[in-house]
DNA sequence: GTCTATAGCTGGATAGAC
DNA sequence: GTCTATCCAGCTATAGAC
């Protein structure tokens, strides 16, 4: 079906021809990552890309169908990554299991992963590249990343239906200004735990407001 | 200096003159901000934009020497309606003028006048223009607003150099979430009284214990 | 001041030989 | 699967006639 020629040799040729072609993928999508690291995400061109894996760029449409597809794949492992990032085991935490300090650690690394790579954090959260939308499987696991969330933030005793919006919005303006107006700074970096402590107590008194009013 | 052709006459030719340029480049600018509603921001082609108002695009070079410098007329626009739009007088607060009324309103207004354009909101505070750098007297009026902030939070009682970041990390993390996740939507705008409630409790719980530690 | 003509550059994508 | 050759489109900006 995608035209990949196929030999006559019983020992798995197809495996071996898939497993050099996803080597090759994942060489072109490492390089995609470099070059909008040094020129921005913008300014992907496919010429470029072509030149630093060491083909023109005409061959690259054999292993992706267009431009879109390859942020596609860059989305994809931006997601996956994210994920891993946000998954935070007891053992991360280090004795203190409290809410609040799961949510202290859950600001914490959302701040990093997103400061640490701005293009990644375009590509993945401010949809800069025009026409361009993540495929259906790949939004879905954003929604599970989501998920994650709503759990803390139940086991916290809150009320995600309530809080969560709020959350997000303390999370992505902390990074914004963070990555806007100091970047490669620490300006808020550092008012990380006071914004926690902030949301928190605002939260808990509501909800305890709820069940003695 | 600028190679106006300048008539003989004594009644003033030089301001008519000055006054009809004037004229054009006003109508320039506001052509630019409609096809940037229209299509986006980054979309401006000096093309669509001479196509617009009547002319050529190699004729608009007649009035402004490069696109960035059509740019920086629209930021300066921006930044202008920006300091009419923070600047609150007591008339404005009808009744209540209570720091934290004032507060409320301050974030009211921002959130009002960045998601109500987006492609304004880009242009000023996301710098999504590539190369594209506001002159030095635009710069002086945007930090003259932030210092309407800083008043403010003065007069709340609060510590500018302790609180203002925070503050914007609110104000601008609720209008990112609007924007990205529900826009012409209303599900963060609905937040803004119990984030800046939010923001006030921690704020002058963190002002009080410094007075009585 | 406005036009025509054009330079000069970037980009994505396709056709077909090998 | 990679190449050459090519198409087509977009853009900013300049030169010079009128």
């Amino acid at each position: 079906m995608s035209g990949i020629p196929n030999g006559n040799r019983d020992e798995a040729p197809e495996g071996r021809v898939a497993l050099r072609r996803k080597r090759t993928e994942d060489e072109i999508v490492a390089a995609a990552w470099d070059l909008v690291h040094e020129h921005g995400l913008g300014s992907l061109s496919m010429r470029d890309l072509g030149e630093r894996v060491g083909m023109k760029a005409q061959s690259l449409y054999s292993y992706f169908a267009s431009k879109n597809d390859i942020y596609d794949a860059m989305f994809r492992e931006g997601q996956i990554a994210f994920a891993a990032t946000m998954t935070i085991t007891p053992d991360d935490l280090g004795g203190d299991e409290s809410p609040q300090a799961e949510l202290r650690m859950a600001c914490h690394r959302f701040f990093e992963y997103c400061t640490s790579d701005t293009a990644r954090y375009q590509l993945m959260f401010q949809r800069v590249i025009p026409d361009f939308v993540p495929s259906p499987q790949t939004y879905e696991l954003a929604v599970e990343t989501l998920g994650l969330a709503r759990e803390r933030m139940l086991a916290a005793g809150l009320d995600p239906d309530r809080d969560l919006d709020l959350w997000t919005a303390i999370l992505t303006g902390l990074v914004d200004q963070q990555i806007s107006n100091d970047p490669g700074g620490t300006r808020w970096e550092r008012l990380i735990d006071d914004a926690v402590d902030m949301f928190f107590a605002f939260a808990t008194a509501r909800a305890g407001s709820r069940r003695n009013p």
